[in-house]
Order: C-alpha cells, then structure tokens, then sequence
DNA sequence: GAAGCAATAT
DNA sequence: TATATTGCTT
C-alpha cells in the first residue's frame, strides 16, 4: 500500500501551507486496492490452508461503506452532541474505537454497576464448583444464565474527557463515583470504573500538589482542566464561587496526549489546542481532504477507513462528513 | 449502602 | 501499564 509514513517529512509546516501529514501517507486513488479484489491469491490460501475469503461485490462494498457511514455518522453525532456540554446527554462509550476492536455483547454492558457486583458475588460465592474451573473463569457454559465477563473499560479520550467536564463541575467534595457516574450519564458504565479512574485520578492530583512535579505515568491527567481544578479547590477549600453556586468548571481543552492516539503529525488531532476529534471549524488541508474524499468515493472511502484511523480524526474534527454525504448522494 | 484507600490481580 | 477487584475502615 502506500509509503511508509516518515514523521519527520509530515510535520505541518504552518503559514498556507496546507499540506498535512496524512496527505503525503495517503495512497493515491489508484493505489488502493478495491475491495472486490481478493487479497490472498487462491494458490497461497490453499497452500496454507486459508478458507477462501468470499468475493466481494460491488453490493457488499457499498454495503459495507454504508455500514460504515451511518456508524461514523452517528458516532460524529455523538461527539458532536457531547461537546455542547451537556452533562445528561447519553454517551456511549461502546462506540470508540477500541471497543470496536473488543465488541462483545451490548446488553452485557448496560448492567448496572450494583447489578454487576451482586452478579459477581454469585459468580464467586454462588456458583464456586462450576467456577473453579479456570474455563469458567470469564464465560459461562451454555446452560446457564451467566453473561460473560464484562469487557475491561478502556478510558478513552472523549471518555476522559466526560470524566473530567462532570468532576470539574461537582468540585472536589461532590466528585464521588455514584454521583460521577450519574452525571456522565455513559451507557454501561459503572460505579466501579468510575471509583477506579477517581481512585486514580486522585492520586495524580495529590503528587500534583506543589513541589510535586508530575511523575513519568501521569501522562493521562497532565494539563487536564479538573487537575487544575482540583489543586484549586483542595488549595482553596472549596469551588463555590462567592454567589455560592459552584464555580463554573473551566473547560479548557485537555490535551490529547493524554490518551495516545495516533494523530500523524496533525497538531492536536487537526486543532492547536482543542481536544482530539472536536472542531473548531475546518481543519487545515480541508479542502484537500474533500476534494479527495470525493475521487475516492465510498467504497474505497471505506477501505481507507478501515485502515487509518487517522482519517476518522480527520473527518471528525472537519466536519468533512456531512458534506461529503450531501455531495455523494 | 456508599465512599475511600491500599494492595493485588488481570 | 491501565483497569478491575478485593478487603478493609469509615
């Protein structure tokens, strides 16, 4: 596919200069392998017993691209619903991409917190023979009504993000899990997680304190607006402001090295200063990135897509999306 | 029951 | 290394 990036040769070079990074790592139109090619010639998937990968055609490209769309666009919509700071707005965390990666079963991810713990004490207390097989240790056998172990939350940016907007608003005092996790109002999230990152959040916050620099892990919370928040009102003693309302959480952008994210040379997720994946009107290279979007088309949008996650970042922070929609309709 | 914390497990 | 879990105290 298309040349090894060189992060060096890919840095914004700012001015007019729009060209970004994933221009020069984007394969060109006629590079891209369609989608209805098979990779793996017959010859070599019958010497190593590869099962034939189905042929795809046409329809099952453009389905997929499809399938594609419509979730890039809801989950756009979503990031995009969640910068209006609206704290009571349903945010589901299944949809990042690290849980497209470990998709399980949804349903087993809206148990609530308190749910979960008595079904583990079941689990554990309950039900000790049938788990004192280490096979039995994650999923249940098919008889009987146990779900499979909850997948391990991944703490992603937009997450982190959440996390922090609902902590800086409570103020250190109200910052409690239950309450944390009812405000960031995240489909599937327990109490548990949220005592977790609190747990640990907290421990960043206090080796945060003066004469404290931050120690080599801390990368996660670094510049995070409730840490500063947070040293302010354990320094303070409170974040009441003096008309006795809580201080208005300053949401200042968090920075994306937070989480680590590959972002290719593109400053900030395509924004000094704003958090990965939230816009803040076109990003540089915007017309460049359409105009290609458009030669490329959906199918092979599609496939794009599926290997660079980079271009999700693109997409999202430009806003490029609904206008490509509109134009390729 | 919930919170907070430390230790430990995964 | 990040997150979950556990056990204990408050």
């Amino acid at each position: 596919m298309g040349e090894e990036v060189n992060l060096t040769d890919c840095e914004y070079s700012g001015g007019n200069d729009d060209r970004l990074l994933w221009e020069v790592g984007l394969p060109d139109v006629d590079d891209i392998t369609p989608l209805t090619l098979q990779l793996i010639p017959s010859e070599l998937a019958a010497a190593f017993r590869i099962s034939p990968e189905l042929s795809k055609t046409m329809t099952d490209v453009n389905r997929a691209s499809q399938n594609t769309f419509s979730s890039l666009q809801r989950w756009h919509s979503q990031d995009m619903a969640s910068m209006n700071n609206s704290y009571l707005k349903p945010f589901s965390y299944e949809r990042t991409r690290e849980e497209a990666v470990t998709e399980r079963d949804e349903t087993d991810l809206i148990r609530e917190g308190s749910d979960q713990r008595k079904l583990r004490r079941v689990e554990s207390g309950g039900t000790e023979e049938a788990d004192s097989s280490p096979c039995n240790e994650n999923f249940a056998d098919d008889s009987s009504a146990k779900t499979p172990k909850r997948p391990r939350l991944v703490w992603t940016p937009q997450l982190h993000k959440r996390f922090i907007e609902v902590v800086a608003h409570l103020g250190i005092k109200g910052a409690v899990p239950k309450t944390i996790m009812q405000l960031m109002n995240v489909e599937g999230l327990t109490r548990e997680n949220v005592a977790s990152h609190l747990q640990k959040y907290r421990l960043y916050t206090k080796r945060m304190q003066p004469n404290e620099g931050p120690s080599s892990s801390d990368h996660l919370f670094t510049s995070t607006p409730a840490a500063e928040s947070m040293r302010e009102s354990s320094e303070s003693g409170h974040l009441c402001n003096t008309n006795g309302h809580m201080a208005t959480p300053t949401l200042m952008p968090y920075q994306p090295q937070m989480v680590p994210m590959p972002m290719m040379g593109i400053p900030n997720g395509g924004h000094v200063g704003m958090p990965v994946g939230y816009g803040g009107g076109p990003p540089l290279g915007f017309h460049h990135h359409y105009n290609m979007l458009q030669k490329l088309g959906p199918a092979r949008c599609h496939l794009i897509m599926e290997e660079s996650w980079q271009i999700h970042e693109v997409l999202f922070s430009g806003k490029i999306w609904d206008k490509f929609e509109l134009d390729s309709r």
